[in-house]
DNA sequence: GAGTGGTCTAGACCACTGT
DNA sequence: CAGTGGTCTAGACCACTCC
């Protein structure tokens, strides 16, 4: 009843979590595969990317088909606004020391490559609803990419909106060369006297565009988080939004809503 | 340099954004789209695949291809949780009007359809480890299922779990005929003297398993969010753990986070 | 150049649906 | 029964990687 495909992927899985084939090693040929479980490429090809999307094998073109070391997972927790919140007015020697992304993976600040571009842009319709400004507002665009070092791909990818206009108190907000790393967007927005409020977090799966799965190292099946990040300051005001993508086998979200006591 | 089948992807797209294909419309049989365009059926079968797993499509075996009608989002918030405490000790008259996901979905409460069953199981390694309990230990599992009247597939699917012995004190809560509905977990558990101080819920994006396939309806590429909701009591103990599948196409989750003021 | 996976074709046969 | 999509096969040719 269960289809070809299907029973061959379940016997591939199985002698993968037997150990008779190891992380990192490398699988049969594709040909060899077929002719071993009596089935055609296709359906062998069909079998394998069950499993890639599953995150069990790793595809390489013109090499081969590896299975997948144990991936090491991405957290980030809600915690860490307020931990943001709380270093936007220490000191600048202690701010050096950790940023935002070693909170959530436990890694050290000499582990991470961080990469950033400044751009200007006009407000389209989506976020000019959200900042609840005209449609063509100057908004400055940040666009991040963080990574661990030795890592070949990204954690994840983030564009940044804020309204020019609210920020130009403090040009040095403006220069990419000084970016917001590890002083966090909230010690941004402190040097021009914005306090927030509270953060608002929106969260959907989707599968990856085309840009995506080459930013993030994406394969086969695999999803995306897609999480818009709306901050709120202390006059209501929305002053920062946020979409971040996040590689959907690698990351683990984590909210913490605390509740008043009867 | 793109690819056959995306390119055919792309112009598919555009006919049915331009809607020239309207929504609940019949596709032309594969075998005549591939005429069309000029492509043999499995090049064809993989464009279709690829509107699929981006929601644009449904497939019927048997029937034919269908432009996917825009889908109702069910928004998660976990403002719920709040909303869900302070309901638990309102009078039952009060209560029964609407239920938590009423809540979410913005539906009353005749829309919906529930289904619940009970029973005890052994904590496994994982459950034990959850609720620092010796594995072996007698839970109650609950599982749900909610879905819209009209619609035929559910909103979610959830598997609830509360230690036996801590929730013994009111038999009405381990008889599935006295559902949590529309009292919800909260209610019950005040009725054994248990106040929630906190829930921590975890999130990940993954492949369908096959039985989710088959209970949310999914189809194609569409990957599921696995959410993991800890509760955790005034005195730092779990009393709830519950790990609840939702469909990553019709889901939003929103979580607000508040920060503490300077 | 040899070996690998990636894309595409042409077509057989099966399974499901409605008449 | 006729028409639909679902699975599987056999094989050509291309793109990438390493030697």
């Amino acid at each position: 009843m269960a289809k070809r495909y299907e029973r061959i992927a379940e016997q591939l899985r199985q002698r993968i979590r037997a150990g008779e084939l190891e992380a990192g090693q490398r699988l049969p040929a594709e040909t060899a595969l077929a002719q071993e479980y009596k089935s055609s490429l296709p359906t062998m090809r069909d079998a394998l990317a069950l499993l890639l999307s599953e995150g069990l094998i790793d595809k390489k073109h013109g090499i081969g088909n590896f299975v997948r070391k144990p991936r090491q997972l991405a957290r980030r927790d809600n915690r860490r606004h307020q931990w943001e919140k709380n270093r936007a007015r220490v000191s600048e020697a202690e701010r050096l020391t950790t940023g935002a992304t070693e909170h959530d993976t436990g890694l050290t600040v000499s582990d991470l490559v961080f990469e950033a571009t400044y751009r200007e842009v006009p407000a389209d319709e989506d976020l000019a609803e959200q900042f609840d400004v005209p449609v063509g507002t100057t908004l400055l665009k940040r666009t991040y990419r963080t990574s661990g070092r030795g890592e070949d791909t990204p954690f994840n990818l983030a564009r940044s909106y804020l309204v020019h206009e609210t920020i130009a108190g403090n040009p040095d907000l403006l220069d990419a060369g000084k970016e917001p790393w590890p002083g966090g967007t909230q010690n941004q927005l402190y040097t021009v006297g914005i306090e927030l409020d509270h953060i608002v977090e929106r969260i959907t799966a989707r599968p990856p565009t085309v840009e995506e799965i080459e930013e993030l190292g994406l394969q086969g099946g695999i999803s995306v988080m897609a999480l818009r990040k709306t901050c709120i300051d202390t006059s209501g005001r929305v002053v920062e939004v946020a979409d971040v993508t996040l590689p959907g086998d690698r990351t683990e979200l984590v909210f913490t809503t605390p509740l008043e006591r009867w």
